[in-house]
DNA sequence: GATTGGATCGCCT
DNA sequence: GGCGATCCAATCG
C-alpha cells in the first residue's frame, strides 16, 4: 500500500488520546504504530480497534475497579496498557480520556510496514497478511509483552504518527469480538477495504 | 485456598 | 467448528 509521505514524523500529541475511548479509537484508524526494541523497529498502519470505555462498560477491565493488572488504565492518556490473555498472547492497547476515566483502545489489526522481515522471524509466519490480523499477532510481531505497559506512546521508541487519511464512509462499525458482557455496543472499528483486518 | 473464565491463536477433525 | 495451551484475577467458600 501507500507509504506515508511528508506526514511521516507528525506524532500525535497528548490532546489527541485525551478524549473518549471510542472517538480514539476510530480515529486511530489509518495512522501507523512504531516500536524500536534492540532487535530493530517495526510499524503497521492501524486497520482495525475497539474502545473499552470507562466503569459504565461491563466489558472493560476497569470496570471492576484498580487492580495490578489494570492499574494503567487508571492513570494518565497516551500509555501502552498490555496484558496476558488466555495465559500465552499479549494484547496492546492505548490508554484514553481524562485521568479520572479509566479506559482504552485496543489495536486488533495492523497492516505491516517497517520490519516486515523481523515480523516474520518473531511470529514464524511468512504471509505477511498472517503477521499483524489479531491481537495476539500483532503483539507478537511488533515485540510487546508485560515490560512495555505503563509506557508513554509519545516518544520515538514508542509511539503513533500521522500517516493516511481515512474518510468517514471508509470506516466500518460493529460489536466488539471475544466478549461476554456488553457485548451489543458498536465500539469496534475498521477500514472497510484492507486486506489486514482479524475479521469482517 | 480452590475454582473458573477470559479483549486469543493455531492445530485438529 | 472444536479444543488445548497456560497466566491472572475475580469469585466463591
Amino acid at each position: 500500500m501507500l507509504g506515508c509521505g511528508n506526514l511521516d514524523k507528525n506524532i500525535l500529541p497528548l490532546s489527541f488520546y485525551r478524549r473518549r475511548a471510542d472517538v480514539v479509537a476510530k480515529d486511530l484508524l489509518g495512522k501507523e504504530l512504531v516500536f524500536t526494541t534492540k532487535e530493530g523497529s517495526t510499524s503497521g498502519i492501524i486497520v482495525e480497534t475497539e474502545a473499552y470505555l470507562g466503569p459504565g462498560d461491563a466489558a472493560s477491565h476497569s470496570a471492576r475497579g484498580k487492580t495490578g493488572r489494570n492499574a494503567t488504565m487508571f492513570g494518565p492518556a497516551g500509555r501502552a496498557y498490555v496484558y496476558l490473555i488466555y495465559g500465552i498472547h499479549y494484547c496492546f492497547n492505548i490508554t484514553t480520556d481524562k485521568d479520572t476515566v479509566p479506559s482504552a483502545v485496543l489495536i486488533r489489526a495492523l497492516e505491516p510496514r517497517q520490519g516486515i522481515e523481523l515480523m516474520q522471524r518473531r511470529r514464524g509466519k511468512e504471509n505477511v497478511r498472517e503477521l499483524c490480523s489479531g491481537p495476539g499477532k500483532l503483539a507478537q510481531a511488533m515485540g510487546f509483552d508485560k515490560s512495555v505497559d505503563g509506557s508513554s506512546v509519545l516518544t520515538d521508541k514508542l509511539c503513533v504518527r500521522e500517516c493516511r487519511e481515512v474518510a468517514e464512509s471508509e470506516i466500518v462499525t460493529t460489536t466488539r469480538i471475544g466478549i461476554t458482557k456488553a457485548a451489543h455496543l458498536p465500539l469496534r472499528f475498521y477500514i472497510a477495504n484492507s486486506r489486514y483486518i482479524s475479521a469482517p
